[in-house]
DNA sequence: TAATTTGTTTGATTTAGATCAAAACTTTAA
DNA sequence: TTAAAGTTTTGATCTAAATCAAACAAATTA
C-alpha cells in the first residue's frame, strides 16, 4: 500500500535516478533513495531557492527548470558562479560549513526534489555506494570550478564567450537531443558576469563572432554555424601573458 | 609487536591525523587509518608529485613542505590554481574522473603521506565516517574555489593582492604560531600566475602597500603592518562593474 | 493599446593592467 | 671569486576591455 502510494507522490519522472544515481543499488536500498527524493518543490523564475549563510538543509536535484548560483560581494554586488540544467545537483557548497556559501535563483519556472540532509546522513550510513556517488559529484564539481578558474584567470575575452558557448551547447545535447542551436536561459550582464566581463563585452563578442559566420545571433538563440573555428578560438588563448608562453611552452 | 613496529614506520608526526582526521573513530578504525597513512614519500624543491591525465592513485597528506598546484592550457602554459602547506590534502580532483586534472609541484622539499586509494576504498567501506570526512574536506575545497573564482572574476589587482597576503597568513597562523610576519614561498610570476595579473603587477603591488606603509618588503618575507588597512582594500572591491554595483547594491 | 520596464546593440572614450625594456638584486654553480 | 641563471623592481608605452552614452528592441504591465 504504502509502494503504491509511493509511486504516486515520489520523484519518478524525476531524473535523479537516471542521472545522478545510476549506480548499483539493490532495490531495497533504492526504495530509501526513492522515500528520499519523495518531496519535490516548485519554484517560480526568479526565485530564491537557497541564500548564501542559510543553514544547509538540503541538496536539490533539479528535475525541470534553469538555475544560476551568485556569490556576494562584501559590498552586496553577487557574481554568477555557475548555471545549472535539469538532472544536476545544487547545494553541495554547503555540506563543509552546514551553510551554503552561494545563492540559487530559478531562471525559469521549475521544479526540484528536496533531499533533506538528515534522511540523507541516515542513509548514507546504510549505503556507503550511495555516499561514494555523491562524492564522485563533487569531485566533478571541483574539475569545473578549475575549469572555469583557468577561464577567468588566463583567457581573452573572445575565448572566454567561445568556451562559454561551446560547453552550453554540449551540456545542453548530454542531457537531450544533439543539436547546433542553443537557447540562453539568461541575460547578457549574467552571462558576463560568469565569465569576468562586462554585457557590452559579450554582446559585441557575439556580434563578432556573427559577423565572421561562425555563429548566428537571434536574441537569445544562437546557431554554431562554425564548431571547428569556435573551438580554435576558444583554445587560441596565447593572450594574455603571451610573454609567459613564449618563455614556458615556446609558443606564439 | 606490531603495535610497536607501527609507531615507528607510521606518521605518528603525520599531521593527517590531528588536522585531517580529527573525528570519532575508534581504536579499531584508528588502526586502519594508520596502516593506510604508513608510506611515505619525500619530494624535492621543484619536482612533480603528480601531474595532470595520470591515472588517479593516491591522496598525499603533506607532512612538511610546500606545494602549488597548475592546471595546463592547451597551450602549454600553466596557470597557478592553488598553493598547500603542510596538513592539507592534495589529490582530491582526481575522484570524479579516476585522472588527477592538475599539477603538484613541491616548491621546497617536502614530505607526504600517501594514501593508495585501492586501500583508501577497502577502508571507506567500513568506515563511513572516514569518507563522510573526506567528503567535508572536499566540500571545503569546492569553497576556496569558488571564493578564488570570486576574486579572478570581480576584483581588481589591489584587492586580489590584499585578500593573498591576508589569506596567505591566516593560514599560517592556523597552522602553526600567530604573527604579523609572512614568508612567501613562492615567486612573484606564481602568485601573478594565481592571481591572475602578472608578475610585474603583484611587484608594483607590493611596492604601492610598502610606500602607504601596510606592508614592508624584504624579499619574501612581507610584514604585515596594519592589518585594518589591507581588509579595507581587499574589501573595498567597488571596481571594476561600479555600474553594476550601483545598479543592484545602490553602492559607489 | 500604449506605457513602462528590462534587455541588447553599437559607438566614443578612458583606463587598469599588460607588455616591453633595462637595471639591480639573489641564488646557485663552477 | 666570478660567472651564470633566475628573480625582482621600476619606468615607459600600449591595448583589451571597461566605462559612458544613447538608441533600439522585447517583454510586461496597465
Amino acid at each position: 500500500m504504502i509502494e503504491v502510494k509511493r509511486s504516486e507522490t515520489t520523484c519518478s519522472a524525476c531524473r535523479m535516478r537516471e542521472l545522478c544515481m545510476p549506480i548499483g543499488l539493490s532495490s531495497e536500498q533504492m526504495k530509501l533513495v526513492d522515500q528520499m527524493v519523495s518531496t519535490r518543490l516548485k519554484i517560480q523564475r526568479g526565485e530564491l531557492l537557497y541564500q548564501s549563510w542559510q543553514k544547509f538543509k538540503s541538496l536539490y536535484a533539479i528535475r525541470t527548470g534553469f538555475f544560476k548560483t551568485t556569490l556576494s560581494r562584501s559590498d552586496g554586488v553577487e557574481q554568477v558562479s555557475n548555471f545549472y540544467v535539469s538532472g544536476e545537483l545544487l547545494g553541495l557548497d554547503g555540506i563543509a560549513t552546514n551553510q551554503y556559501t552561494c545563492n540559487a535563483y530559478a531562471l525559469e519556472d521549475s521544479e526540484v526534489c528536496v533531499l533533506h540532509v538528515q534522511q540523507f546522513n541516515d542513509l548514507a550510513i546504510d549505503v556507503h555506494i550511495f555516499q561514494q556517488h555523491i562524492q564522485r559529484i563533487m569531485s566533478h564539481e571541483i574539475v569545473n570550478d578549475k575549469e572555469h578558474l583557468l577561464l577567468l584567470g588566463s583567457m581573452k575575452s573572445d575565448a572566454r564567450v567561445a568556451t562559454f558557448l561551446i560547453n552550453s551547447l554540449s551540456r545542453m545535447t548530454t542531457r537531450g537531443q544533439a543539436s547546433d542551436e542553443l537557447i540562453l536561459r539568461m541575460t547578457r550582464e549574467e552571462i558576463g558576469s560568469y565569465l569576468g566581463l562586462t554585457l557590452e563585452t559579450v554582446s559585441r563578442t557575439f556580434s563578432a563572432l556573427a559577423k565572421k559566420g561562425i555563429i548566428s545571433v537571434d536574441h537569445r538563440s544562437i546557431k554554431i554555424l562554425q564548431p571547428r573555428l569556435l573551438h580554435n578560438i576558444a583554445e587560441h588563448q596565447e593572450q594574455p601573458n603571451c610573454r609567459q608562453a613564449l618563455l614556458k611552452a615556446h609558443v606564439c
